[in-house]
DNA sequence: AGTCACCTGATT
DNA sequence: AATCAGGTGACT
């Protein structure tokens, strides 16, 4: 499921689960799902946060827990703890009786709990947030001019720009017509400048339609919520110019784009 | 800078 | 049986 957007929207639901009640305890599939659990119990979440495509339960008592979903993870709740799906890999059992819970089939998602002086440590590594006042066109350009790597692995980097993956990175270097091939050192401010703004209208337009699913029960299973252009279409026409969209391996991963209009 | 391990399920 | 999957950190 999650990038920036989709891990936002779960943001915003969570948020509307408030007010929350004490944590009575906790729960995982194994060791490694959720690290220091019991820091949560006794607790309450305050507050909901997104830092890139990490989750940030606000806890009182000046504790946090980092969640993310990696692949196919997603956090709710649910009104009763002991009505858990299998593929719940961990979760917190509130004192109402409800629950927030870790749902994720390939239980790759983690959860780690950590006091507020960890935070900035923990995401460090992290660069801007692409909806933030510091992600300039300028931040960007610099960024670019201290890769060697092609653009498609510069911008999935998160310490180049915080929450693309492989779907709005390649719609990303659609919209602005970069072949995801081309060195990102070589791109013009120009281009970067079109990337810049790209970035912000897809992630814009990706989050307008994950909340609209998101009010709609089931959209995410029926596939198409977000109107790709390139992502997963090898071989279909270019909605730009109609040739057929290829799919490269870059990275290890598939990487999709109009080989006629991306340059 | 590139490859692999972590996991499970869907698809070919 | 083999390959692929919206992620990332730990290895060569």
């Amino acid at each position: 499921m999650p990038e920036l957007p989709e891990v936002q929207a779960v943001a915003e639901r969570l948020r509307a689960a408030a007010p929350w009640a004490r944590i009575t305890g906790f729960g995982r599939f194994r060791s490694t799902t959720m690290t220091g659990g019991r820091h949560a119990v006794g607790r309450r979440i305050e507050a909901v946060d997104r830092r890139g495509k990490n989750l940030i339960l606000r806890l009182s008592g000046g504790w946090f827990a980092r969640v993310h979903l990696k692949m196919t993870g997603d956090l709710r709740v649910l009104p009763d703890a002991r009505l858990r799906p299998q593929t719940v890999r961990a979760w917190f059992a509130l004192d109402d009786g409800r629950a927030v819970v870790l749902d994720d089939p390939r239980a790759l998602g983690r959860i780690s709990l950590h006091p507020e002086q960890e935070e900035q440590e923990l995401f460090r590594h992290l660069g801007p947030e692409p909806l933030g006042p510091e992600f300039t066109a300028a931040a960007l350009l610099a960024s670019a001019r201290r890769t060697a790597r092609p653009a498609k692995l510069w911008l999935m980097d998160q310490a180049t720009v915080a929450g693309l993956g492989n779907i709005y990175a390649a719609e990303a270097l659609f919209e602005a017509r970069i072949d995801p091939r081309r060195p990102a050192a070589q791109l013009s401010r120009q281009r970067i400048e079109r990337l810049h703004s790209a970035i912000l209208r897809v992630l814009n337009s990706a989050l307008a339609s994950v909340r609209a699913a998101y009010e709609r029960p089931g959209a995410f299973t029926e596939g198409e919520f977000y109107p790709v252009a390139v992502y997963g279409r090898e071989g279909r026409p270019c909605p730009r110019c109609g040739a057929a969209v290829r799919r490269i391996p870059q990275g290890g991963r598939s990487t999709y784009y109009c080989p006629k209009c991306q340059k």
